[in-house]
Formats: structure tokens, C-alpha cells, sequence
DNA sequence: CTGAAAGCGCTTACAG
DNA sequence: CTGAAAGCGCTTACAG
């Protein structure tokens, strides 16, 4: 069905469905009132191939995991994220373009050429470790962009992403307030933004605290959960071992959890904090205490953002979200006074 | 960058361009490689609307969450699911288009105008409860479907699930080696089709195995954790009390398992087997039991399936995936001895 | 081996 | 208020 077919139903031009189509005011009542309930009636929608070809919109968003680890499509954190980044562009009428096609191009990726092919009105980017140098070509570019963990710094780009040194503060403080003295770090790779963020803000409130920031007692993993195990495995071996161990994400303080335990020691000798608040911290044995980042939050915002960036309603945005503190057995009051 | 302005900067038409971008061999090979090497320094990439308009080939694949109700994108089981289809169909060049535009149709869901729309290549399409009549349009349509826990009839289409029956067959047969003979189900709901395919093979193995199938042992949730609590609940405040339970998920599993801790019983003295092998329940406290379903190889063969329907290599194909029995605390040989 | 030209399904000044 | 026509960036018979 085409919009040929539809005009010579209805008995008028191309051009008048066209205009139909698009809204314009200048069409007789009864004409559009018939041609409407011609295009209802066989279900007719116009090519997003010709269409697009002639507009500049197509309302449709280009989704990139961009970096070559940490941003899976299956990551338990993004994809809550996007997850309500989906259903809140889907209520604005946009849908979405996975990038997955690995033959695009051959050797290296380019996203801004992705971005043209498609003609997306936008993308969001997902952020992992050691991120590829065309994804900054596609930030400096007039495609309005959204990063989550991710700073870009194009004029038609954002960025949303929780505060990560308020996330080692509240860690850090809940540790302190438990009399907690001799606290260790494992953090993701050291390519990471995101770990670097927390470590630097977890030395700084170790300082605030008067408390002594140990070299050997900063590790780092690539916050997956074997990586925590193996890290808190290297802080047990040490002669001087910590009890109080801060994990950058969920899955590597469930790692750690699984050392101490597998180690021998009393699991209530230890207190952990992990990162995220995905969904297996809550059922883990101790349930995990953990910094909550406000995923919903996340998505919603950066849908927002995108879609007003789109619409030249604002430019250059960025939001820190705020972190909170979900207190479980895994570091509580209750459970220090056990010990 | 368009393909006349390659033309004009190689000096050749634009025929000869395209002819090359569609490895065409009747091009001379000093032209080809002089045009290739151009368009590679240019980053030129043919623009997909153009391309869509004339060509019928997009290698755009769209997907769709159907369904009212536990289908979502975050779901624990899709997700890992998806992320294998996605690498795969990325691996044989193509994108994916995620459905989530909510204004597409002012009312009633149409799939296949959607398709059209787009002009996607083929369908992958999650099955959740209550199907839209819609999915079943595009099923019968000429564009090559695969479902996903949805049986799908066209000519042009196909599913991957696994053998439900199989899964209730391995819970049950597990019990039985064990020495437990009062079990009791958590389905999903009665309009899911999964739950339905998974009770009917509990009860069938039940029988097999001289066990009674009592209808107050029979329960339906929704597959999310609050409703396999609220199921486990009713079923301990019954005068007889079942000590096995299968739960048709891991979550529904979980709230059993929080139900009977809550109750301030033992949860050794319960046999839970939960249902799909969410990463969760490996951590959980106890351990799940549980019966995997082989997420890669699902998403993995729909990408194959789907793909070869696409270039016309099979039709009408669908594949029953063998599921797998993880024996892990929650009921084991080694707690029976416990009790 | 190469290119001129029609056509894919739309939109948009422009003329009436 | 309506329509003829050019044009968006490609591909594909067809002629040479």
C-alpha cells in the first residue's frame, strides 16, 4: 500500500495525503476527514525509507554499548537503565536501533557513519572500559547523544550518570559510623572511568575521616563477581587483612563474600559493602548491604534529555544522580553487634 | 556524502559506484579498486534509506516483546537470551530494531504494518501472557518470524523453546530419587502457555511415577518472586503441607524459599527446585536447585533459524531445546541426609 | 566494461 | 483549498 494507491482511492493528489499525513492546516475538513478513514481503513502508513529520505526525522534512536568489556547487553546495571529508557522513549514515539551488525565496517567501527546510514535523530551510549576513539568523533558530532557512565562533551551531547564520589562517601561513612577502622577497596579495571571516579572519591573521604588509605588494600577486579573473589583472596593473604571491604559493583562484593567464606572465616567478622543494588543482592546470603543507584532515575533522565536535545529544547546536559545507601545484613548495626 | 559525489571525485557514474558497493563483476578492476579506495577514505556509506526504498534486503531484523505481561526487557530470562541472538545476528551483519514506539498505532498493536513500515528483514518475537491477535498477522505474513516461547504457525515462520515437558520431567524425577513423594507446582499464570506446557508435564510424570497430583498443591504465580511468596504461603497455611516444591521460575522459587524462612521453619526441611538458571540463583540462600534452560543455545539458534528462513535456505522451522538439571542445596542428596 | 535514465515512495515549495 | 513536478540517494535493466 502506497501513498499513490491511497490518493487515487480517496480521488485527490499526493500531495494532499501527503499533507494529510504530516498535519498541515491548509486541507479542506471533509477531504481529510475521507482520506483519513481511507488510510484507517487499510491500514496504511507511509515508507520510513522514503520518508526518511525526504525529512530529517525518522524517530528512531540508535543505541550503542560502546567499549570492549563492561557493557553488555545483558549487564545486569544497563539493563534496568535501558530497560526504562526504552519504555520512556517508546510513550514519546521513538523506537530502537541496537547496533550489533559487526561486519558495518571492516576493520574499525565507525559510529558516525553508523548514525548517517541509519539516520537516527539520536543516541544514547552505553559506556564500558577503554572506550573506542569513534565514539568521541560521534559525541563532536550535530547527532544529539546521550552517554550513560559515559562523559561526552559535544555541543549536541550529555551525559547522565550517579554521582560516584557521593556513592565512596556513603560507603565510606556507613563504615565509619559501625567503627568500622581498616576499610579496603576493589575497584574495575583501571581503564575504568567509573572505578577511578570511586576510588578517588573513596581516598578523599578516608582522608576527611582521618582514616588510612593502604596501597595494598586497593585492588582492582572488572566488576564481575570472579574478579571480586580473586581480589579478596589477595586482601585475606596479607598479613594485615581488612575487615571492612567497600566493592565497586554488586557481583564483585558477592565474589568476596564467596572468599571469606570459602576461606574458613566467619562471614560475620567481615562487613562489605557492594555497588548497584541489581536484583541477586537482595537474596544473597548475607543479603548485601549496597549503594543503590537509582536506575529508573537513569533511564528516564536520559530519555528526557535525549528527546529535548532532539527537539532543540536545550543543549549540552548533564546530570549527576544521586546515590543511596541500602543497609542489609552484609554491614548493619544489628550485625556489629554481634561481634 | 552521497554516491555522486564518490562518482564525481573517482570520475565515473553513478551506476558504476553502486555497482561496486553491490560487488557487481562486471566492473574493470583498476575502476573497482580506485572507487573502493576513495569511498574507504571518504568513510562513505550508502544511506540505508536510499538503499531500502529499491533494494528488499535491509539486514535490519526487528524485535518484539509481546504480550501483556512478562515479556519485559529486563526480564532475567529473555535478556541473556536476546544478548546471545544479538551477538550472533551482529556476527551475520545485521542490527536490530527494537519495537517500543507506543504511538505507532493510535489504538490496537499492529505488528506487521510495523514490519512494513520498516521494511525489517525478519522478526524475532518474545512470547509474554496474552498475546496480541496482531503477532499472529505478522505470523501468517510473508516476513520470516521467529518466536520465542511462542508457537508460531506460518509459512514463514518458526520457534525455539525449550521442552517444557522435559523440565517438569527432570524436577520431578529428581524428587522422586530423593525420597520426597508430597510435591506441590507454582505455575505461572493459567493463560500462559509456558506455565500451561509445564503443568501438563508435571502432572503426566507425577502419574508416571504413582505420586498424587493434589489440585491444592497446585498453585499459579506469575513467575515474579512476591507471587511465588503469596503461593508458598497458602500452601503452608494447609492442614497438609507439601516439603517439595516446583516453582516454573527461579523468582517464584525464591519467594517460596522466602516464604518458608519467613514462616519460621527450616528451610531444610523443603525440597525446592526452581526453573531456568537466572543468575541469581546461584547465590541465593540455599542455593537453587534448578532446571536450566540453555539460554545460548535458544538465542543462538533463533539467530541461525531466523536467518535462514530470511535467505530462504528452510522454512517453517522449530527446534524443542533440551533442558538441563542443576543439583545444587536446595535439594540435594546431601541435605536429604541432613534431615 | 561503462553510463544515461527510470523508478522506489515519499515531501515540499510553488502555482493556481 | 488542491495538485503538478522536482528531488531525496540509491539500484537496475538496457543500450552502447
Amino acid at each position: 500500500m502506497t501513498i499513490k494507491e491511497i490518493a487515487k482511492l480517496a480521488g485527490v493528489s499526493q500531495a494532499t495525503v501527503s499533507k494529510i499525513i504530516n498535519n498541515y492546516d491548509d486541507v479542506g475538513a471533509k477531504t481529510k476527514e475521507r482520506v483519513l478513514g481511507i488510510m484507517e481503513e487499510h491500514g496504511y502508513r507511509p515508507s520510513y525509507a522514503a520518508q526518511s529520505l525526504v525529512k530529517k526525522v525518522t524517530k528512531v534512536v540508535g543505541v550503542i554499548y560502546a567499549g570492549k568489556i563492561n557493557a553488555n547487553f545483558n549487564h545486569p546495571f544497563f539493563v534496568d537503565v535501558m530497560s526504562m529508557f526504552k519504555k520512556t522513549m517508546g510513550a514519546e514515539g521513538y523506537d530502537l536501533l541496537f547496533f550489533s551488525n559487526e561486519k558495518f565496517h571492516k576493520n574499525n567501527e565507525n559510529y558516525l557513519a553508523r548514525c548517517q546510514h541509519y539516520n537516527v535523530d539520536g543516541c544514547i551510549i552505553i559506556g564500558g572500559d577503554e572506550v573506542e576513539p569513534s565514539v568521541y568523533e560521534l559525541d563532536q558530532s550535530e547527532i544529539p547523544c546521550i552517554g550513560i557512565d559515559l562523559p561526552l562533551s559535544g555541543k549536541h551531547s550529555g551525559y547522565i550518570m550517579t554521582d560516584n564520589a557521593k556513592i565512596s562517601a556513603l560507603a565510606v561513612e556507613h563504615f565509619y559510623l559501625l567503627g568500622e577502622r581498616n576499610i579496603a577497596f576493589i575497584g574495575g579495571k583501571k581503564t575504568s572511568n567509573i572505578s577511578t571516579e570511586r576510588l578517588h572519591g573513596f581516598k578523599e573521604v578516608m582522608k576527611t575521616y582521618g582514616l588510612p588509605v593502604k596501597e595494598d588494600w586497593i585492588k582492582h577486579g572488572d566488576f564481575f563477581e570472579e574478579s571480586g573473589f580473586i581480589a579478596m583472596n589477595e586482601l585475606l593473604e596479607q598479613e594485615e587483612c581488612p575487615e571492612a571491604v567497600f566493592a565497586a559493583s554488586d557481583l564483585m562484593a558477592m565474589g568476596a563474600v564467596r572468599a571469606i567464606k570459602e576461606s574458613g572465616r566467619k562471614i560475620e567478622d567481615f562487613a562489605v559493602i557492594g555497588c548497584d543494588d541489581i536484583t541477586a543482592s537482595r537474596y544473597i546470603d548475607p543479603p548485601l548491604t549496597t549503594v543503590k543507584q537509582d536506575k529508573d532515575k537513569i533511564g528516564k533522565m536520559a530519555a528526557y534529555v535525549l528527546k529535548d536535545m532532539i527537539n532543540n529544547q536545550i543543549e549540552q546536559t548533564s546530570v549527576r544522580v544521586e546515590p543511596e545507601l541500602i543497609i542489609r545484613e552484609s554491614c548493619s548495626e544489628k550485625k556489629r553487634q554481634l561481634r
